[in-house]
DNA sequence: CAATAACTGTTGCACAAGCAATTTTTATGT
DNA sequence: ACATAAAAATTGCTTGTGCAACAGTTATTG
C-alpha cells in the first residue's frame, strides 16, 4: 500500500494547487484569475486571434474558451467581433483596460514564479523546468 | 515579455492538467474521479475518519470534501454515520463496493505514475519528488 | 456558571474544466 | 453541383475548488 502522499499525482496536484493559490492571490488587486491571465497573456502577445486558436495555444476545451470569454468580455478586458471572411469565428480584442493589465499583471507572475524558484541553484531550477515539459508530453501519449 | 510557455506557473499548471488526463482515463472503468481516488486512499488506509480530518489530509477546503462526499455517498463507495461523542462530526465508512475497489483502483494510478516517470532515471525522479514537495511549501509560505 | 470562542458540517455563489450535442458555416470529394 | 465532412462557437451537464456565511455543538475562559 501506498500513502497519498507519495503518489506522484498528489504530489503534482498539490505542488500545483499552491502555485494556483499563490498566483490567484498576486492576481487578485487586477480582477482576474490565473486563467484569464494566461488567455490575455496570449492577447498581450497577438490581438485578434480566434476563440479557436486560443483554446489550442493553452490546451483548452472549446467550451472553456467560450465561458472564459463571456466573463472576459462581461468585466471589459475583451472584446469579440465578428470575422469578415469567416461568419464562423469570432475574433477577440484587447479594451484599453485589458491592455493596460499587461504590465502590473506579468510583474506579478513573473516575480511570484522568480520567488517561488529562488529557492532551487538555476541548474535544479533548468532541470525542473525541462522535466516539467516531458512530463506534461509523457503524460499526454499515455491519456 | 514573456511568451507564457514560459512561465513557471503555466508549466506546472500544464504537467498537471496532463497528469490529471491520463489518470481520470485510468479511473474510468471504476467510475471515480482522480479526486474521490485520493480521498478514497486515506479511507483505505483507516476507516471512519471526519470530514474535517480528510480535509486536512487533502488540504481541501470543507465545502469541497461535502460535496465530494455527497457524491460518492450517492454511488455507494461510502456511508456517513454520526459520531456517537461529538454531534458536530460525521464518520465516513467504506461500503463493500468501495473497499472492493483499492486494488484495482491503486494498481491503475501506480502503473500509471510509473510508465510517466519511467521516462526519468531514477535519480532524477527522486531530485523531482523532493522539487515538488519543496514547491508547494515555498508556494503556501508565498500565498 | 455564563459569555465567548472555536470547531464541524452544510449551503450558496463564482469560476474552471472536460464531454456531448447542436447550429452555423466553410471545405472536400466524387 | 451536391452531398458529406470538418471546423467554430455555443449550450447544457457534471465535477471540483475556494470563499463567505451560517447553524449547531463543544471548549475555553473570565
Amino acid at each position: 500500500m501506498e500513502r497519498i502522499e507519495d503518489s506522484f499525482s498528489f504530489l503534482i496536484a498539490k505542488a500545483y494547487q499552491q502555485v494556483q493559490i499563490a498566483a490567484r492571490r498576486r492576481l487578485e488587486p487586477f480582477k482576474i484569475t490565473t486563467v484569464q491571465y494566461s488567455l490575455l497573456n496570449v492577447l498581450w502577445e497577438q490581438d485578434g486571434q480566434s476563440g479557436a486558436e486560443l483554446g489550442a495555444r493553452l490546451k483548452l476545451d472549446g467550451a472553456t474558451v467560450t465561458g472564459m470569454l463571456d466573463r472576459l468580455e462581461h468585466s471589459k478586458f475583451i472584446e469579440r467581433k465578428p470575422d469578415p471572411k469567416d461568419r464562423r469565428i469570432n475574433r477577440v480584442y484587447l479594451t484599453p483596460p485589458g491592455l493596460a493589465l499587461q504590465e502590473p499583471a506579468q510583474h506579478a507572475i513573473i516575480s511570484l514564479n522568480n520567488e517561488i524558484l529562488s529557492q532551487f541553484n538555476p541548474a535544479d531550477t533548468i532541470r525542473l523546468r525541462q522535466m516539467l515539459g516531458e512530463l506534461a508530453q509523457e503524460a499526454e501519449t499515455l491519456a
